[in-house]
RNA sequence: GGGGCAGUGGCGGAAUGGCAGACGCAAAGGACUUAAAAUCCUUCGGUAUUAGUACCGUGUGGGUUCGACUCCCACCUGCCCUACCA
């Protein structure tokens, strides 16, 4: 009887004892790195994480069959604010908390009997991984990637700490975490440069990743070519705005500033000052609920400040509108009513000049007080000075050329991105190793002191304020530099900072003389294959590739990229349809399950159930498919037949021919990650083999080839109950070190086939004929056919198409 | 508003432009059993038909093609992401 019960626990024992997922160099054999996402130390394994690991482990085990030494390694990311929150809610040192979570998931993730080489296990809370963090800020810092700045940052007020850009989400921009609506916060923060690599970034040349996930972050980087331009004020102060549409400059009519833009001040006259000061406070308010809402009419206040029209010299209103987004460009922009959907809806409410710059020749004159809606984009320049008269592909040119001359302005490229910040006012992190000294400003821990770490006696108060802001000896210090009284910087660093480079502290986790050993870099990297959710298309995956080419830069790693292959599952939802979460209580808990059915069975029906990139609702009835696929491959292997072994010739012929075609397409599909496929072709040549031992086939030379070549088939997906039967069936320890079978090719081609014929493209006969049949057999073969002379009644066909060996089509 | 993904039986899903529904679940009937579990066999898209079989059928409407679930265009629905990006 099959017990899943006794054998897993059992092979796991012997595989650890065993070693035999060591991953070291071997200059003999081809390497793979195969990386799924380190998970985050939240104290329970969900199906989630089976569902991305279990795959990606078949897949690398898979991998090592066919001859590659394969690292697929394992880890966690272990700092973050829910280790902190759980300190301040039962007063544990987040230390505690997260290591005791991490022994629990251990555990968890060891049942899954996953090959991960446990050697390698990196954490990132270790002193000696985060003293390598600390190392990377410090090369970043001293090669001018890091800097200080103050900047308004979005804050959390309930989590008391800075949110990334990405971290803030949905209409009223609130905090991913708490969902407490974000305020903004004027700190000074680090940041690294990430702009500096923007355009880099835009590249995916020689990387093999999902379109969705280039497309997301090319969206996310958003790259905009046009012009910045310079406006002088009344006030005498020059206002920049950037635009994609210098050409339409002659149409700006007015300016509008982001209510927070630093010259709001400066431009309003006295008598504007109470309405823009009220509209500011507004703003803030509303800023911070559902001022980013799009389709919300457009609101404004007049500064009763003007700026100069650089190319016409006229004068134009300055206005401040919500509209206007002090992230985004300079926080000012020139409004060209006619030609901007935007503007034009708040020229038109707020009764500001609309003047038409482009007129489509052949078209009726745009008349600007008749206009519905600015239009349109392109066409011929009109009361554009110098341009009137360009046509409108040439309009960009001309105009840069021209604020050029004025020197008013240049050629310039925008992006959405903004510099990473990258710090963080929480304690559970890796502590930013920077000395703040008052004779010498900024200094960087030195390298012998590394890490700077995190103490242990620490307190929370109910300020919400880091324990490091209040330790009394950790904060103060003395300057590496001038000996003198200094005190630490207490900010830590964003966890995506740690999850930047884990791939390569895995390479050598207890190397203590770099952040990896060069040999080991050498050999595995780059990451073959990447596997985790999309959800981190625009964080993660964009920052690790951005770290690597910081460090290529800084000739720390090799190559432009880090990853050549990405591959994204997609989400297992709960019975209900909806997202698993423990308050709709549709949570599907994968250690029951282990329990109920064994790892194998729940390996292989997270395989089964879906298209692994597109995920599925669970459903408690369907996994027993799973389970008693392997009951049944279990006594169809092991228990003797009662037909007497007999070795027919078309019997075992047949069955050869099943086991190849499947071999062929089962190593497709594990290549290509079709894991269901890879399962259900499992099933499918089990029926056939059923079939086989019903008629006799049980013992013959055949049958002993099926059994071996469908056992190392399965033993990527179930890698336990393949081991088993693999011993049991009279072979060397271990199948997981065996080779990758390979197809006989005569075996898997057919003698006869089933030629479909059709008539106008229906499917109207069909004729077993033997393979080698010439093009003339075929085509007589089916023009005689009985169904065929019914429906043609005595016509000659208009044309006959022979696709060799798979049908005829008459066309009548 | 923009972008992406998806739409195939009661359900999850198969199908290099060439037999639609593989494989599995559920359901129904039967075998085995004192009974249950497990296992095995049969049926299982719709309509018509005693039957062979015929017709219809992959969200909707067009197109390309000898032939379309598959390619192209438009639309509808659902989900996800993004959101005044100057």
């Amino acid at each position: 009887m099959y017990q899943p019960d006794k054998i897993e626990p059992k092979w796991q024992k012997k595989w650890a004892e065993d070693g035999l997922y060591h991953a070291d160099i071997d200059e003999k054999k081809p390497k793979f790195y195969a990386l799924t996402m380190l998970p985050y130390p939240s104290g329970d394994l969900h199906i989630g994480h089976w569902y991305a690991m279990t795959p990606s482990d078949a897949r690398a085990r898979f991998k090592r069959l066919q001859g590659y030494n394969v690292l697929f390694p394992i880890g966690f990311d272990a700092f973050g604010l829910p280790a902190e929150n759980a300190a301040i809610a039962h007063n544990i040192h987040p230390r505690k908390w997260t290591y005791k979570n991490i022994e629990n998931m251990r555990k968890q993730l060891k049942s899954m009997g996953a090959m991960f080489d446990w050697r390698r296990e990196a954490v990132s809370a270790d002193p000696e991984y985060y003293r390598w963090t600390q190392w990377f800020f410090i090369k970043f810092f001293e090669n001018n990637l890091a800097y200080q700045k103050e900047s308004p940052v979005d804050f959390c007020p309930h989590c008391n700490t800075t949110l990334a850009r990405e971290q803030v989400h949905g209409e009223d921009r609130h905090c991913e975490r708490c969902g407490t609506p974000v305020i903004k916060k004027n700190l000074t923060q680090w940041f690294f440069r990430t702009t500096n690599y923007a355009d880099e970034l835009l590249d995916f040349s020689g990387i093999d990743w999902p379109d969705q996930v280039q497309t997301l972050q090319t969206n996310w980087i958003n790259r905009s070519e046009g012009a910045s331009v310079i406006f002088k004020t009344e006030s005498g102060d020059d206002i920049e705005v950037f635009t994609t549409r210098p050409d339409t400059l002659w149409g700006a009519t007015f300016m509008v500033l982001a209510p927070e833009h630093p010259l709001v001040g400066k431009v309003t006259t006295q008598s504007q000052k109470e309405a823009v000061a009220a509209y500011q406070a507004e703003a803030k308010r509303m800023g911070d609920i559902q001022r980013e809402a799009a389709d919300r009419e457009k609101t404004g206040v007049f500064t009763g400040g003007y700026a100069i029209n650089p190319v016409n010299n006229e004068k134009i209103p300055i206005w401040i509108a919500d509209y206007v987004l002090m992230s985004y460009g300079t926080g000012a922009i020139m409004a060209v009513p006619a030609h901007d959907e935007r503007d034009f809806e708040f020229a038109r409410k707020y009764n500001l000049p609309v003047v038409v710059v482009i007129q489509p020749p052949e078209e009726p004159t745009i008349v600007s007080a008749e206009m519905n809606d600015a239009v349109p984009a392109h066409g011929e320049m009109v009361n554009s000075g110098p341009l009137t008269g360009t046509r409108g592909d040439q309009a960009f040119e001309k105009a840069v050329e021209c604020i050029q001359q004025l020197g008013v302005g240049k050629k310039a490229v925008n992006y959405r991105l903004h510099d990473w910040v990258i710090s963080r006012q929480r304690f559970w992190g890796a502590p930013i190793p920077i000395i703040h000294c008052a004779n010498c400003g900024t200094v960087p821990v030195p390298d012998e002191s590394l890490p700077v770490e995190l103490p242990e006696d620490v307190e929370w108060l109910p300020t919400g304020e880091s324990p490091l802001k209040l330790h009394p000896t950790w904060r103060f210090t003395t300057c590496p530099q001038c000996g003198g009284e200094a005190e630490r910087e207490t900010d830590t660093m964003d966890t995506f900072m740690c999850s930047s480079w884990y791939h390569l502290r895995y390479l050598c986790p207890h190397y203590d003389k770099y952040p990896f050993d060069p040999k080991e870099y050498d050999y595995w990297m780059p990451v073959d294959i990447y596997t985790g959710g999309i959800e981190h298309a625009t964080m993660h995956l964009l920052y690790t590739r951005f770290f690597h080419k910081a460090c290529r830069d800084l000739g720390i790693t090799r190559g432009n990229e880090p990853m050549l292959q990405l591959r994204n599952q997609g989400m297992v939802l709960g019975e209900d349809n909806e997202k698993m979460s423990k308050s709709r209580g549709n949570v599907i808990a994968p250690d029951d399950l282990v329990g109920a059915y064994g790892a194998d069975t729940v390996r292989a029906y997270l395989m089964f159930f879906a298209r692994w990139e597109l995920g599925a609702p669970w459903n408690s009835s369907n996994i027993e498919g799973s389970a008693r696929w392997l009951r049944k491959v279990w006594y169809t292997f092991l228990e003797p037949s009662d037909v007497e072994t007999k070795a027919d010739e078309a019997i075992t012929r047949d069955l050869r021919r099943k086991v190849h075609q499947t071999l062929q397409s089962i190593t497709h599909d594990y290549e290509t990650l079709n894991f269901n496929t890879v399962i259900s072709g499992l099933m499918e040549l089990l029926n056939e083999m059923t079939t086989a031992k019903a008629q006799g086939a049980f013992g013959t030379d055949a049958w002993q080839e099926a059994e071996s070549i469908y056992l190392r088939m399965m033993a990527p997906s179930c890698p336990h109950i393949a081991e088993e039967l693999w011993q049991r069936t009279g072979h060397d320890y271990s199948i997981h070190n065996q080779p990758w079978p390979k197809v006989d090719v005569e075996a898997t081609k057919e003698e006869e086939i089933t030629l479909i014929i059709q008539v106008n493209g229906k499917l109207r006969d069909r004729l077993v004929v033997p393979v080698n049949i010439t093009e003339e057999q075929a085509k007589a073969a089916a023009l005689a056919s009985e169904n065929v002379q019914n429906i043609l009644e005595g016509k000659q066909p208009k044309k006959v198409i022979y696709v060799p060996g798979r049908l005829v089509n008459i066309v009548a």
